[in-house]
DNA sequence: CGGGGGAGTAGACACTGTCTACGGAACAGT
DNA sequence: ACTGTTCCGTAGACAGTGTCTACTCCCCCG
């Protein structure tokens, strides 16, 4: 069952990743899906009952992917919470720059809405790993708020950044290829001044 | 030649906001647009050489209104630099709830790109204002960094607050209607803590 | 061996955006 | 005042889309 239930299925999935990647959002017709899968168009719906559904399914795949990278980060990175931090910014960064089509879709929430795709558990998991850090990032600063509230603002920092820097509307202001003040500026504003580590980004990072 | 010119123009335009403030985005199709202005679905293309040309049209008249709704709030506003910030944010995450539709495709950059739309323009007036504020709240932080990344920075904030808020991804750790911690805490970060003015929103405001 | 159910195919339907030909009205010059 | 041009809106066609409904085929279970 695991084989012939999974099989059209994940590679539906899989022909929407390759094809968000190489040709956006807006080639995501769920026909031309289907022909990228070697399949008449009829086809998905034995796996999706609709288009939105199996979009839906791409962006989960998207947030998989988002964590893998984020776990992957973490069990190489250096203790300092901060530095964690700087990091797991450049890398959500990073990944709206380079996988910006799904990045889009992720958060194309008039598409996602209802459809049952556990965006909530798949970002909420991001998030806790976020409160955490900034909870032991900010041990000095004795910041009064809650750490979720700081994670959130920062996280919506990030976040805005990212979008805005896509969309073009910063560029007036900062360079295209150079968003790190910006992060910086963030992360400073959040959770105090760097205690003065971690200046570069390593050596052979992902970034 | 603006009467004749302008009219169906005009009136297609105001048949998109109105049919984005009542259906949402997903309603904007050309010929709903064209059928709710009681012409036929050729006519747009008479006024707008593309779909995508008329809702950027559409675009721009949100970004106008936005804009009109920030001078008139900076027209009665106190003079404090904090306070005037405190209220755009509001403005801007407001704005953001209640013209939900028109917010998102404002910001639907696959939509609008290359349609010459100016929002560059749109946005850039707005985002001057930001930086001048900006410049002056800080005077006696004394940040080192320039005002216009600060700016972005926060702009960038606010923006995050109301993608990520709107789209229910802070839901987890902030109640539905409560924003407001978000934007003390952004406002907070980026410009140092509050002088310990202005703590309860206008009476009469518009939040 | 025979029947049943799931998986994929193929065609239809309403709808979309774009293109083209057509009708008509208003305005120009003589 | 009449004719010609130019522009605006109409109507139909076309390819493409998402969804729905037969229909076929094959595998698996009894």
């Amino acid at each position: 069952m695991s084989t012939s239930d999974g099989s059209l299925r994940a590679r539906l999935v899989a022909a929407g990743v390759d094809l968000l990647s190489r040709e956006g959002t807006g080639a995501l017709s769920l026909r031309e899906i289907a022909r990228q899968a070697g399949v008449s168009h009829g086809a998905p719906r034995r796996h999706f009952p609709t288009h939105q559904a199996l979009l839906a399914a791409i962006a989960r795949e998207g947030y998989h992917q988002l964590a893998q990278q984020v776990a992957e980060f973490l069990r190489t990175a250096p203790p300092d919470p901060y530095a964690q931090l700087l990091g797991l910014g450049r890398l959500y960064l990073d990944f709206a720059r380079t996988n910006h089509g799904m990045f889009e879709l992720m958060f194309r929430h008039d598409l996602l809405r209802g459809n049952g795709i556990g965006l909530r558990e798949a970002s909420g998991a991001l998030f806790g790993v976020l409160v955490d850090l900034v909870a032991a990032a900010r041990v000095e600063a004795a910041d009064a708020r809650p750490a979720a509230v700081t994670a959130g603002a920062l996280w919506a920092n990030l976040h805005g950044i990212a979008e805005l820097w896509q969309w073009g509307s910063l560029q007036t202001t900062v360079r295209t290829e150079d968003v790190e003040p910006l992060l910086r500026a963030a992360l400073d504003a959040h959770l105090g001044p760097a205690k003065g580590a971690a200046p570069e980004p390593p050596e052979g990072g992902r970034y």
